[in-house]
DNA sequence: TTAATTCATAGTAAAACACTAGGAATTCTG
DNA sequence: CAGAATTCCTAGTGTTTTACTATGAATTAA
C-alpha cells in the first residue's frame, strides 16, 4: 500500500460524496469547490474509484456520481488501493530477486516491512466510509 | 514518519552492526559488504545514527562502530527518526495553514492521517533490535 | 609513513509526485 | 436542435524527493 496525497484526497473525496449524497448525482465541480481539489484532478481519482466498482458515474449534464455500495459496506482501504494501485512493497521485490535467504539480516528487514505493510493495511480495512461521516 | 529504504538500510545496518559485535568495532567496509549497501552511503546514515547517540565512533585504522545502548534499549523507531528527520505530516501541515476547522472533511481526513502516523509509529515503538537479531 | 578508517559537504541522475492541458463523448434543457 | 454541463480519456510537465556518487579532509593504528 502506497500513502500519497492522492490516496488522502480520494478518501477525502469519497467521503465528500458520501456526506452530500442525495437523490441527485453530485459532480465533481462541487466537490471541487467544497475540498479545494483540482476538477481535472478528480477526474483522474474517480475513474479508478468508477473502474474498482466504488462509485457510479452518470453523464451529461446534470451528471455526476454516486456511492456504489453504502457507505458501510466501503472500506478505507478499498478507496487506497483504488488509486494508489501498486502495492509498494518498499524493494524488497528486487531484494528477493537478488537471493534473499531466511538466515539474512537483509531477510530479517524485509519481513519486517511486510509486516508493517499488514499493519497498516489493517489499519485502513477497518475504517469505512460510515465510520467517517459519523464520526464527523 | 517517513519510509523509505533509507530507514530501511539503517535497520539492516544496525541488525548487522548488533549481531555482529565483539570486542573490536565494526567497520562499515564490513557492513557494505555484508549488506550490499555502498559505503558512502552508509557512512551518510552512520554520521545520523551517532549524532542521535546510537552509536558511538572509533576513527582512525581498525576503527568502526559500536552501539552506543545495548540491543534491549534500541528500538527500531529510534532508527528510522534517526536517518528520516523530518516527520511526515502528509501535506497536513499545509491544509491547517489554509484553515481546518473540525466539521470539514478535509479535517476529518486531516485526523484519519495522524491517526495512522501515530499507527505506523507504534508499530516500530514496540519492536527493538533485539528483537530482530533473536527471532532471526 | 602508510593504510584504514571516520567525518563532512556537494553534486547528480532518475524516479515519483502532483498536477495541467486539450479535446472527445454523452446527456439534459430550453 | 443548439448549447451547456458534465464525464471520459490520454498526454505532458515542472518540482521535489530519493538514492546514491564524488571528493577530500581528519584521525589513528601499525
Amino acid at each position: 500500500m502506497k500513502l500519497t496525497t492522492k490516496g488522502r484526497y480520494a478518501v477525502m473525496a469519497m467521503a465528500d460524496l458520501a456526506g452530500n449524497a442525495s437523490e441527485r448525482p453530485v459532480s465533481l465541480a462541487e466537490i471541487s469547490l467544497r475540498q479545494n481539489i483540482s476538477m481535472a484532478y478528480l477526474e483522474q481519482l474517480f475513474i479508478k474509484l468508477k473502474s474498482k466498482r466504488l462509485v457510479k458515474s452518470i453523464r451529461g449534464s446534470n451528471g455526476g456520481y454516486i456511492l456504489e455500495k453504502p457507505p458501510s459496506e466501503i472500506k478505507l482501504s478499498n478507496i487506497i488501493f483504488a488509486v494508489d494501485e501498486e502495492v509498494k512493497t518498499l524493494n524488497c521485490k528486487k531484494e528477493s530477486k537478488k537471493g534473499c535467504n531466511n538466515k539474512t539480516t537483509k531477510c530479517i528487514t524485509h519481513n519486517l516491512w511486510d509486516d508493517l505493510e499488514q499493519h497498516i493495511n489493517s489499519f485502513f480495512e477497518k475504517i469505512k466510509l460510515e465510520d467517517l461521516i459519523n464520526n464527523r
